[in-house]
RNA sequence: GGUCGCGUGGCCGAGUGGUUAGGCAGAGGUCUGCAAAACCUUGCACAGCGGUUCGAAUCCGCUCGCGACCUCCA
């Protein structure tokens, strides 16, 4: 059951059945944040997208080895800011070094992927620590012929490439018409390459340039594919199980960095790709430009004037799981209030669990429940489906309330350790109850108000009842009735 | 302009050649002094137009709409 999962593959366009490397141990490489800003909601997907993959995979398997770099070297920015990159960029408007803008969004990616329950990776490199690694790579693609120097810059020869291996395969490109394409677009650009689909492996970087380093050709700095190769390659192997990212990515940046790899050890890559899409907001792309972007420290604040009121990290994660990572994701306010009620429910449904008595016969057939979830999972991480599975055991939980339906102590274990493993351990989900401020003191005070209420109540005095229970619900403070007394609990 | 993907009920969102997705909201009900919660029941769908088929929302074509990528570059 277990090892059945099946996985869409970008390589073939297919669902395929997942074969590791070595089952003993999972290699995963999935590419990071370029850090020189908060983290906003596309990177809330993507990454919860990608912890819900690994936390798959390590309930599945003994070990998964999960590599996700920490982009620390500038890229150029995307707007027509030619020849800045971003982290520089950012540097001079917060005139500080460079590696401390790094440093500051950096810890806030952590605070912010930490709130949503995403686990850490096994291990987080950073480019500007394997410049020596990157620097070999590239003389070895020179050596080989795969790659040339011109002016202080190294170039990847696409073409030669071609010649023995496929370039475009990832992305269902043909060299051919992409480089008719571009001998009809732009005819500036860089005249240093032998062809306009040629990439840069290193560049020359001029004086003012902020972040540089010594090579065999001079001052410059790499191109922005070679990191991913040398560091997945580094920590994982030449040939590794799984290489994830945005969908965003999947050409040019994934696409070369095959080619680097490919032409550097003659070896297959990655063996399986996996790329989450993105974020609309209203049924719009989210972006810089249209100032509609959302940061995740807003979502939790709700200091953003597209947001009705703050949603807490377990919310946002829910909203995310709720849709295939395949998919677009659309945010609003009503789709976000939708997922908080919802995930409410649930997170009261896995407490009632703990309720239930056992009884000596079983009328539900859990192993089959628990199958059901499994199914979802192995079929490319369905967490839609496994969250509806887990709304409709809500229904047995009621029944098993009441005594509709029946389990044995053996059954009502396995029922429970079902929901706990996939509402914990796969989904990731927490109990999130406002109880950061209730302490003991508070709660035998409020002991004592809800004595005075429930005395009021007998006395058919509603007057008095109702009004402390108002005066309690402006505080924040909700009193529910029920027939086991009244309980409270902090509102959002 | 090129390549690829998407278009599901009031909202979000799965899925499938013929059978209830699920959540939220709505409607009705149980419970309750009231409220809330919980539970039960329930309405609403597959962008448009053609085609294939005994049968398509699901396959094919076209149209419209949306999105990603196509430039140095997370």
């Amino acid at each position: 059951m277990k090892s059945d999962l099946v996985l869409y593959n970008t390589l073939s366009r297919k669902k395929e059945v997942f074969k590791p490397i070595d089952p003993e141990v999972i290699g995963m490489y999935v590419c990071g944040p370029t850090v020189y800003g908060d983290a906003h909601l596309g990177h809330a997907k993507s990454y919860v997208s990608f912890d819900l993959i690994y936390r798959y995979l390590k309930h599945i398997f003994p070990k998964v080895k999960y590599v996700q770099n920490i982009t620390d070297v500038g890229h150029l920015t995307d707007d027509a800011d030619e020849g800045d990159d971003k982290i520089a960029k950012q540097s001079r408007l917060e005139k500080v070094d460079p590696m401390a803008v790094v440093e500051k969004y950096m810890h806030n990616y952590f605070r912010d992927m930490d709130a949503l329950n995403v686990e850490r990776a096994s291990i987080y490199p950073r480019p500007s620590g394997h410049i020596p690694e990157q620097i070999e790579i590239i003389e070895d693609l020179i050596k080989k012929g795969y790659a040339y120097e011109v002016n202080g810059s190294v170039y990847f020869d696409v073409a030669k490439y071609n010649e023995k291996h496929d370039y475009g395969k990832l992305s269902g490109r043909n060299i051919e018409e992409m480089m008719e394409g571009a001998a009809n677009r732009s005819l500036e650009g860089q005249s240093e390459k032998r062809n306009a689909v040629d990439f840069a492996l290193w560049k020359k970087a001029e004086p003012t340039h902020l972040m540089q380093w010594n090579s065999p050709w001079g001052k410059g700095y790499p191109g922005w594919h070679i990191e991913c190769t040398v560091m997945s390659q580094k920590y994982l192997g030449d040939n590794f199980d799984i290489h994830g990212g945005g969908l965003e990515n999947a050409f040019p940046h994934h696409e070369c960095e095959i080619a680097q790899a490919e032409a550097h050890t003659d070896k297959a890559f990655a063996n399986y790709w996996l790329h989450n899409n993105m974020v609309t907001i209203n049924g719009q792309k989210m972006g810089k430009s249209l100032g509609n972007g959302i940061f995740c420290h807003e979502l939790f604040s709700g200091d953003n004037f597209q947001l009705d009121r703050a949603y807490s990290p377990m919310t946002v994660r829910f909203f995310i799981l709720q849709s295939h990572y395949r998919s677009t994701l659309d945010f609003s306010n009503e789709a976000l209030e939708a997922a908080s009620k919802g995930l409410d429910r649930l997170q009261k449904g896995v407490l009632r669990l703990e309720n239930l008595k056992a009884s000596n016969n079983s009328t539900i057939d859990v192993k089959a429940f628990e199958d059901e979830l499994y199914q979802a999972m192995n079929d490319d991480f369905n967490s839609p489906i496994a969250i509806a599975k887990l709304f409709d055991g809500l229904k047995w939980i009621a029944a098993l309330e009441k005594g509709d339906e029946r389990l044995t102590e053996k059954d009502l274990a396995h029922f429970k350790k079902t929901y706990h493993t996939f509402y914990f351990d796969i989904l990731g989900l927490k109990m999130e109850k406002n109880e950061g401020t209730k302490n003991e003191v508070l709660d035998d005070v409020m002991q004592l108000v809800l004595a005075f209420r429930k005395a009021a109540k007998e006395q058919k005095d509603y007057a008095t009842a109702d009004q402390i229970r108002d005066k309690l619900k402006a505080l924040k403070i909700a009193v529910k009735d029920s027939k086991d007394g009244a309980e409270w609990h902090f509102e959002d």
